[in-house]
DNA sequence: TGATCGGAGATCATTATAGTCTCCGATAGA
DNA sequence: TCTATCGGAGACTATAATGATCTCCGATCA
């Protein structure tokens, strides 16, 4: 359950990679380019292609068009979250339907909904930890996230 | 991103309905069956009840056969998780398909993957957070569930 | 003993995902 | 200025997941 999609996952380890290098020691500031990133890792070129050119849309990287062209990060690794670049790629968090619906819509259980609220609360959280942590944590830092809960029963499974 | 399927929110639907009539105060300890919760909620019927029948095989309701039969809560509505009704209808909880790769199994990004750790890291605060609230939270309580991140940066969006 | 329950399997339609193919525009360098 | 190399973008296909339906079975209570 709650899976991210290929995409989001060939985006997480691009980033990662243009952010290694970019402010790596061995060839700081160079360009990368989709090929080098697609060998790397394994990844369909195409649709690696397709992640890079979105998230340069969102503004997480900026492109360089021509022959020795490629991406850079847009900003400072410490900068991007990682609920940035999932959003960027799979759209705005939502548990479930209802959570960005406009005021035209609805859905046939809004009206005894029992679950909207608690739900949106976790989305809430969620969202807070995403967004928490950034491209830099992820590069051999060992971030220490913690949930605190007034609720925690300690239930083992 | 990160959705859960109708039929999961159906099981929180559900469960939050069973909850509310046994432990209420209009009639406690009377057993529901799936087609008062169905057009309760609008739900189609047979779906709903592949959902209880999951519910019911992980142990989080028990069943009762024959007229006048339905289901009750296994257990308190506290001691029931929210990771425990996700899981049981959408399977364990993984951002990632490696995220319970046996070793016999490796995924093609595996030997320069380097984004797995993190994400495990990531993968298992979120299964704190719903770990930590109950079907009693989500019944009319306002749970406050905060998280902290010493790797926090205070970025918008 | 029959109507009312849940249990379970097969089946189908729709949607989402993953991946591919083709063509275009930009540009650095010969 | 020409050309190979890059990203940008759209259409397209195949496969898998999801949502929903149908049918039949066994249990059980009145």
């Amino acid at each position: 359950m709650l899976k991210i999609s290929k995409k989001a996952d060939y985006a997480l380890m691009a980033l990662q990679h243009i952010a290694s290098v970019q402010f790596g020691d061995v060839t700081p500031g160079r360009v990368i380019n989709t090929k080098e990133i697609a060998e790397e890792y394994h990844i369909p070129l195409e649709l690696l292609a397709k992640v890079l050119q979105a998230l340069s849309k969102n503004g997480l990287i900026e492109s360089h068009n021509g022959p020795k062209g490629g991406y850079l990060l847009a900003r400072s690794a410490g900068q991007i979250t990682i609920a940035q670049i999932l959003e960027s790629i799979e759209g705005p968090l939502g548990l479930t339907d209802c959570s960005h619906e406009k005021d035209g819509e609805f859905c046939m259980q809004r009206e005894h909904c029992n679950i909207r609220t608690p739900l949106l609360k976790v989305q809430d959280s969620i969202y807070q930890l995403l967004n928490s942590m950034t491209l830099h944590d992820m590069m051999g830092g060992t971030p220490l996230i913690t949930i605190q809960s007034p609720s925690a029963q300690g239930v083992d499974r």
